[in-house]
DNA sequence: GCGCTATAATCTGGGGTTCG
DNA sequence: CGAACCCCAGATTATAGCGC
């Protein structure tokens, strides 16, 4: 992710449609400036900064100034796309796995002081509403021909609005129970170690228990404890593979303090028992080592 | 822009079943 | 027996649509 602040918004510079026909691959070179591609059409391979991109229909890639690019793979059919340059001063490389509504709004404005606004663009993605975005692409890259300094000045403003909706677009609001649902298993997978009911996961949340249950089902099709159960035998199933250790002593070191209901859990859940699951593991071992 | 209403989404509680 | 779960009904809240 690309994380900077608005305002200031970033600057757009220049911008194109561009075909790349069978055959031919990006140029290589290194830019001072961002360059946003989108591919209409067809396939495009680059490499930036050594990290490979196959960018298909409907999707886009950001390239960062500073960092060397190029084709690293001819195009295997002619492929279309948008280009934009902007540029902008203060921006951040994050890592970040989904955007959030609360994470946007920075600062609320005062009588003397703007909002201020966090800003987060993936640096590769794909447009959810690809027709509205072109469509907003399509606009912003025609006001190439008017001659008049007015108009032209307009490309700035279609600009924000762009890189608005691509924010929007590259964001994921969560529904209450997909929130619901990824606290639930944040917190499991904190506290799977010590022995969970479901009282002290709506203690945690501060939510009904049925309300969770019914959350997690609707989301990711199970329960809680279900996925409690799964994330422990995961879990299980890496020490078993990993140490030596006793079956009871993983069973404790899971949350489950009764290793004979550890046992039976085991062996319902993944087949065969913990004692087989860490021979077979261990004979696996030695005949990879052989080999 | 305001307020009203219909509707959907969210949340809670009761009652009953299953299973360790 | 009680924890976990399901189902359902109803309260609450957010949101969209609409006329003034």
């Amino acid at each position: 992710m690309i994380s900077f602040h608005i305002p200031p918004f970033p600057t757009f510079i220049k911008g194109a449609e561009g075909v790349f026909r069978k055959g031919d691959k990006h140029f290589k070179r290194t830019f001072s400036v961002f360059d946003f591609i989108y591919v209409k059409s067809g396939t495009l391979h680059m490499t930036e900064d050594k990290q490979a991109y196959s960018i298909s229909e409907g999707e886009y890639i950001i390239l960062l100034p500073g960092l060397e690019h190029f084709g690293h793979q001819v195009c295997a059919e002619d492929t279309s796309i948008y280009w934009l340059h902007f540029s902008m001063d203060d921006y951040q490389i994050v890592n970040k796995q989904s955007i959030d509504w609360s994470d946007i709004i920075k600062r609320e404005s005062s009588f003397t002081e703007s909002d201020y606004f966090n800003f987060y663009l993936p640096r590769y993605g794909k447009f959810q509403s690809k027709m509205a975005l072109e469509q907003q692409l399509k606009s912003l890259i025609a006001l190439n021909k008017v001659a008049s300094p007015e108009e032209r000045l307009k490309q700035q403003t279609l600009f924000y609005d762009f890189i608005i909706q691509l924010q929007k677009d590259a964001i994921h609001i969560p529904s209450a129970a997909e929130q619901v649902t990824s606290k639930v298993i944040e917190y499991l997978q904190k506290n799977y170690h010590q022995s969970i009911k479901m009282d002290d996961l709506s203690k945690a949340l501060l939510y009904h228990p049925d309300y969770i249950v019914r959350s997690m089902k609707k989301t990711i099709g199970i329960s809680p404890m279900q996925y409690l159960t799964q994330y422990r035998l995961f879990i299980a199933k890496q020490e078993l593979v990993n140490s030596s250790n006793k079956i009871s002593a993983i069973a404790n070191k899971i949350g489950i303090d009764d290793s004979a209901y550890f046992s039976k859990l085991f062996k319902k859940e993944v087949g065969v028992s913990a004692t087989q699951y860490q021979r077979l593991s261990k004979r696996k071992n030695s005949l990879e080592k052989q080999n």
